[in-house]
DNA sequence: GACGGCCCCTGACAAATGTCACGGTCGGGG
DNA sequence: CCCCGACCGTGACATTTGTCAGGGGCCGTC
């Protein structure tokens, strides 16, 4: 366990982003078991990862993707962006393929899932932190598989609005179209996602993280 | 925090239930800081819960609800009737009003919600193994305001499998019912819901915790 | 400049969905 | 006993949804 007396000289600084103050709480337990690692931020919206990053300049930040204010890839963009020198470790619930595109794309060095055993966490910080990557071989290959969204920027956006679940007139009005350009833009949807509905669509472009932000 | 050599006489044993392996080891950790509390259990699929209680006797076990194998108020339940002396805390992501309700029904002591701070969790166990009651207040009244659900045994049933997104005839080919009859059941439960689609209606539902298994 | 892709719109059509009125069975409670 | 409610089914109907064939406008690239 721990070191009792002896603090490591040059710990490993961490920031924890994540909505469940429960978890972040648990996973910042769980890290501070480890000598060589201490975390210096906890926040629990995307929009304040960076400020917070700007105040503790931690070496890791642990990111979840689902998160309210800005989701965990676009604050994964920002916080390479304003500090270049902190590394990014995904930590997500959904291991959806789309997400660990995004996420790499946005300039991640890690990805894990939360059903990862507890104790290869503390790992995948140090192997980040040292500049290497570190992804789950099964969701790379399904990354792989499914390949980049099919789904054209208006068709996402209409996908994504579809999501609570209205009718094509509310689309209509929510996104200022005619209620014809919607169906057009759901039927496209429906055939690129070979789904047999507006609902299947959903699930399936859902299931491979295509409905994320902008 | 922890005490370093003065291990408690008679520690609060516990079992924790989560599907994902990470945020298990997290709690774990995290109420492994508390002295008088000591983990002797984890599983992650909720029929282990059972046997694993009956091997380590637990005082309290934290259950999730979105477990794979039987969720966790099944689980609840379960425990109660096999250990009639161990004391149920669920933690769980959804504080759905229909998950509190059936959680109680189903003899937990206490409801948690993932989003609470972390250093409150120590202490809600120790209230529900000291026999108290833990409960969200508002989360509570969320659950008197939404009340039993409105819908029959069918409807429901008709609505669960309606969620994976499959037509009308989809639906009555796995329930053996009639095409007409579906329809009736999905019109009646978008009535009750006060939705103006299937999709709302199954939001709605699931929203109130109202599609749980049985 | 021609081409192709994406976008927006229209209109018309078939299919699926939601609603309604109706009948019938079964079990429990007044 | 009779009524009521949940349940299953039928058939007909209006509405919504999904599909298709068009028509433009706006980029980019070849």
């Amino acid at each position: 366990m721990s070191g009792l007396g002896d603090e490591q000289p040059n710990p490993i600084r961490l920031l924890l982003a994540d909505d469940q103050a429960l978890v972040r709480g648990a996973l910042a337990a769980l890290l501070a078991l480890e000598e060589d690692l201490t975390v210096v931020a906890e926040v629990g919206r995307g929009d304040e990862v960076v400020p917070e990053a700007r105040r503790t300049a931690p070496d890791v930040a642990l990111l979840d993707v689902e998160m309210p204010g800005l989701d965990g890839i676009a604050a994964a963009a920002a916080l390479r962006a304003a500090l270049p020198a902190c590394r990014v470790l995904m930590v997500t619930t959904f291991g959806r393929p789309g997400y660990l595109r995004r996420a790499m794309e946005a300039g991640a060095s890690g990805f894990v899932v939360k059903d990862t055993p507890a104790r290869q966490l503390a790992d995948a910080v140090r192997r980040v932190h040292a500049g290497l990557r570190v992804v789950d071989p099964t969701l790379a290959a399904e990354t792989l598989a499914a390949g980049v969204s099919p789904l054209t920027e208006r068709e996402t956006e209409v996908l994504r609005t579809a999501r609570s679940g209205g009718t094509v007139a509310d689309l209509a009005g929510a996104l200022h179209l005619s209620e014809g350009t919607i169906r057009n833009h759901l039927s496209a949807a429906i055939g690129k996602t070979g789904a047999r509905n507006r609902a299947e669509a959903i699930r399936v472009a859902e299931q491979n993280g295509w409905l994320l932000g902008e």
